[in-house]
DNA sequence: CGGTAACTTGAGCCGCTTCAATCCGCGTGG
DNA sequence: CCACGCGGATTGAAGCGGCTCAAGTTACCG
């Protein structure tokens, strides 16, 4: 997106921070708007009637929201910790698409690669094994390096730090099983010196190869 | 696409066919081509090292193949049943993109698309049981309302009927399951009367709400 | 410190998988 | 035209991984 562009979708943004726990977009609402993430976590969701809920993707600082659908919003978003996000007007940026192809080009290309995760994530829950989940959830929050306040990491001398501001709910309903699975995993990836459980929402790496390899299912 | 966009991929063009179980793409293969589908039925999938498998979606005809990806397949492909399919060049498609910039919208709504089905695909394989899978499926196979071949669909006196081109055990791979356990199911909805099992690869549905209520996982 | 929400741990159960046997459909050749 | 063979599908029995329910523990906040 050039300076420009820019200039003419800030005409029509708002600012808006919100608490954890708050919702961003409603699953099925009519799609007004469309944000983009400035700092904070957010969960994306998909939920059947009984309230099982399904996890389709966190996002992190400089994620878009509420873009890849049509003229109602086919999942919900709510805030995970505290999230700042700028609102925009969805006809803005289709009227700005239509005049810059270049952002169509850009558009794309984040479209793109939202699906080629999220085959990577049907191979998880149809294929993977719960300890490999969780495995995969971890190195792929490692590799996320720092372009996400929450998601930011370090490497001190216990070895990478990676930060999980979601709860355990959020981690269960995005890997497709329960908390308390998640918990024993956790634990069981702990005392085979994988990882350490720092704090709840921090997590120390201790041997990435292995987690890699567990990941990947050998 | 216009006629003249049209014309200028055209003279890049190969047409292939293929029969049932031959590759058309090698997963993790470096993306030259892509493909459209003309007649039959392929399956889109990813591997894990242990010949676990999970199958990311079905294309049909009119279908593209090997679009949404970097510089490497991320995911295979195969030949359901006898497949034909014209084979283009990719770089072919990148300058066409850039020329014509409706062509670039055309993308963007395939790849759109494409991620809501993958979004609502992870919340069966995540949270769905056994057999509400197994009537998404079949609910989803009669809504395609006769845009492939494979997937063509009448109202004769009994009810819609689907054809099933694919094996069980590429429902199996699909839904996040084993052989059996399709088995089982397909013969549960015929105990109840939700379907009819008319051949291997021919299922009718007999009672579409109640089918969809169990989709939908009420 | 107390209170509460979130997390962990434990015990028992259930749905799906695994392994194995049988059945069916279909093509082939006698 | 029918017997045979083979791959795929169904059915059965047993085991197990993850779920459910329940109790205990920890972190956090006033």
């Amino acid at each position: 997106m050039s300076g420009a562009d820019l200039d003419r979708l800030a005409a029509t943004a708002i600012v808006i921070t919100l608490r954890a726990g708050q919702s961003i977009i409603e699953e099925g609402g009519i799609a007004r708007h469309f944000f983009t993430l400035t700092s904070g976590t957010a969960r994306l969701f998909k939920s059947l009637p009984d309230a099982r809920q399904q996890i389709v993707s966190f996002a992190g600082r400089g994620d878009l929201l509420g873009l890849a659908y049509g003229a109602r919003y086919t999942t919900g978003a709510e805030a995970v910790d505290e999230v700042r996000l700028c609102r925009f007007s969805r006809q803005g940026l289709h009227d700005l698409a239509d005049a810059f192809p270049d952002l169509k080009r850009r558009l794309l290309s984040i479209t793109s690669n939202e699906l080629v995760l999220a085959q990577e994530q049907m191979l998880l829950l149809g294929r993977k094994k719960a300890c490999e989940r969780l495995a995969s959830f971890l190195v792929m929050r490692a590799g996320r390096t720092g372009d996400a306040d929450a998601g930011t990491m370090a490497r001190p001398a216990g070895g990478w730090v990676v930060s999980l501001p979601m709860r355990r709910v959020d981690i269960a309903d995005y890997l497709g099983m329960t908390i308390e699975t998640v918990s024993r995993n956790l634990t069981l990836l702990k005392a085979r010196g994988l990882i350490g459980v720092n704090t709840l929402h921090q997590v120390a790496i201790l041997d990435l190869p292995a987690l890699e390899c567990l990941a990947a299912g050998q």
